[in-house]
DNA sequence: AAATTTATGTAAATTTTTTTCTTGATGATT
DNA sequence: AATCATCAAGAAAAAAATTTACATAAATTT
C-alpha cells in the first residue's frame, strides 16, 4: 500500500505545468478532489480531463478512478502541509494550526523513518535482559519516560533517567545483553552521548533515536533517524514531540509483536490488578 | 466524517436479499469492493448494477462512486482497526498503522474539541498563580509532566505530581487564585478525583482534560472533553496519547499567546542558557 | 385470491472516462 | 536560422461506466 500523497508530493518537480495545477488542487482541498469527476477536477485545474488521467498515470494508478480510491485511502486530513507561518490568535485557528503541523509531522515522518533500522532496534530491545532510557530536558526526558511505560508492560525490565549524573553512572553499570536507548531531539546532548559511549564500551547495545549525522547519532549501534526543521515560531510548541512519540510507538509495538507470547501474560496481569482495584470496565487502555 | 461500515452493519437488517449478498461482498473483500466497477461488483454478486447503485442510495451515499470513495476511506482505517495483529506484522506495515491510526486520532479530535472550553481553559491558567498538573498511571502522569514542561517556560510557577498522596498532600495547600489541571484518559481516577475536589474546597480553580461525564469530568470547574474509544488489541500502544498530547499543546499555545509579553522573556532567558552552555545553534527547539 | 407494495432486471439514456489524433511549443542539432 | 525531435495538452471520437425509466416478478397485505 502506497502512499499517494507522499508519491505525489516526491513527483512534484517530474510534473507538467498543468499536472502541477492539478497536483495543487489535490493538495489544498483534498475533499473536493476525492470527490469530483475528472470533469470537475480538469474544470477546477484548467486543463482538459485527458491530463487528469495522464497525470494520475504518471502517479502509478491505472485510472483516475484508482487514484481517488488510492486518494481517499491516505487518510491524512492535514490541507496544508507546508508550514503556514503561525498567525493564530483565536482558539479555533490554533487548534487548526497544531492539529495540521501534528499530522503533517506524522507524514513527514512516514517518508522518512527507516525501517531497517526500527527493526533492528526492535530486535536489539525485545531481546534486552534490561534496557535503559536516557533524554533529558524536558523533551527527550519525556520520552524516556514513554520508553519505560512502554516496555515494562511487555515484560521486558525496564528504568528511564533524565538525570545526567544518574545516566553515566547507570551506563557504568551495564552488563552484556543490555540495551540503553539514547533519546534527543536535536543530537546535541554531550553528556548523553558519554554516557552512551560508556555504557557502549561496558558491552552494552546502543539505540538511538535522534538527528542523523549528529553527535549523539555517532555514539551509537542502531540510530533510528529523525530530523524535522522546527519552525521560528518560539512560542509554538515543538512539533516534533509527536514524531518521536510515533518512533517509540512503533518500535514498541514491534517489540510486542516479537515478544508476543512473553508479554500477554505481563499485560494480562496489569490489565486485571488495574481492573480489580479501579473499577470492572475493561475496555481501557491500560493504565490512564 | 461518516463510517461507512458502521452505517452498514446498522442498515444490515433492513436490506433486501440482493443488496445483503453485495454487503456481504463488501465486508469479506473489501479490497475487491474498493477497486471494482460497478458492473464487477453487480456481476460477483449476481445482481444488475441498477441493484448496486440502489444499495449505495441505501446507505446515504448519493451515487456508486461516492459510496466506492467513502468506503476507501473508512476501508484503510477499518481494516486495521479490525484486524490489527493479523494485518501488521512487519515493520512497514507497523509504521503505516501508527501513523494512520495518529493521524485518524487528530483527525477525530478536530470534530470534537470543544473551543469554549479551551479558551476558558487557556484563561484561567495564563492568570494563574500557580499551575498544578495532576496524573497517573503512565499516560496521564506523562501528560501531567508536558503540562508542567510547557508552562514554565511561560514563566509561570508549574509543578507536576503523579503521586496520590502528594497531589492530596498539594491539594490542600492551594491558594485562590491557583489551577489544578486534572488529567485523565478514562475519567475514572477516583483518587485524582477526590484530590481536584479538595483543591477544589480550598479556592483553586480546576480544569480538567478527560472524558466527558466521568468521575473526574464532574470534579472540575472547565473540563476540556476528549473521548476516544481505544482498540482492542493489547498489544497496541493506546494512541489517545496523541489527542491528549495536542489538547495540550493547544491550551499551552494560547496560554502563550495570552501572556505573550510575560512570556518572552523567559523563553529569551531560558534559550540563552541552553545555547551558551550547549553550543552555538540556536534553531534548536527550546529544551532536548 | 386479489390488490398492493416491494424488489429486481432490461434496455435506453446519460454521464464519465479513455483513446486517438492533431496542433503548437520548446529545444537541440546541424 | 532552418530542420527535426520531443513533449505537452486539447479536441473529438470511442468506449466504458453509471444512472434512469420502465416493466415484470416476487412478496406481502388485505
Amino acid at each position: 500500500m502506497v502512499d499517494i500523497i507522499g508519491t505525489l508530493q516526491r513527483e512534484m518537480d517530474g510534473l507538467s505545468r498543468s499536472e502541477q495545477r492539478i497536483a495543487n488542487i489535490v493538495f489544498d482541498d483534498r475533499q473536493f478532489a476525492v470527490n469530483a469527476s475528472i470533469i470537475e477536477l480538469a474544470g477546477r485545474a484548467e486543463v482538459s480531463p485527458p491530463t487528469v488521467t495522464r497525470f494520475c498515470r504518471r502517479l502509478g494508478c491505472q485510472s483516475f478512478s484508482e487514484f481517488k480510491v488510492r486518494l481517499a485511502q491516505s487518510a491524512f486530513i492535514g490541507q496544508r502541509y507546508d508550514e503556514p507561518q503561525s498567525n493564530a490568535s483565536n482558539a479555533e485557528e490554533v487548534v487548526q494550526t497544531i492539529l495540521t503541523r501534528a499530522q503533517s509531522v506524522l507524514h513527514n515522518l512516514n517518508d522518512q523513518l527507516d525501517i531497517p533500522s526500527i527493526e533492528q532496534a526492535a530486535d536489539a530491545i525485545a531481546n534486552a535482559k534490561m534496557v535503559y532510557a536516557f533524554g533529558s530536558g524536558g523533551n527527550s526526558s519525556l520520552f524516556a519516560g514513554e520508553v519505560q511505560n512502554r516496555l515494562f508492560r511487555l515484560g521486558l525490565r525496564a528504568m528511564a533517567t533524565n538525570d545526567h549524573s544518574m545516566q553515566l553512572m547507570t551506563a557504568s553499570t551495564v552488563q552484556e545483553g543490555d540495551v540503553v536507548v539514547g533519546l534527543s531531539i536535536s543530537g546535541r546532548n554531550r553528556e548523553l552521548s558519554r554516557a552512551l559511549e560508556v555504557a557502549s564500551g561496558y558491552g552494552a547495545k546502543i539505540v538511538t533515536i535522534t538527528k542523523p549525522q549528529s553527535l549523539v547519532a555517532e555514539a551509537t549501534d542502531v540510530n533510528i533517524p529523525i530530523d524535522l526543521q522546527e519552525g521560528k515560531d518560539v512560542l509554538r510548541p515543538s512539533s516534533a514531540r509527536f514524531a518521536f512519540l510515533a518512533a517509540i510507538d512503533v518500535v514498541a509495538h514491534l517489540v510486542a509483536i516479537k515478544r508476543k507470547d512473553l508479554a500477554i501474560e505481563p499485560l494480562r496481569r496489569i490489565k486485571s490488578q488495574l481492573v480489580t482495584f479501579r473499577d470492572e470496565d475493561d475496555s481501557q487502555p491500560l493504565g490512564d
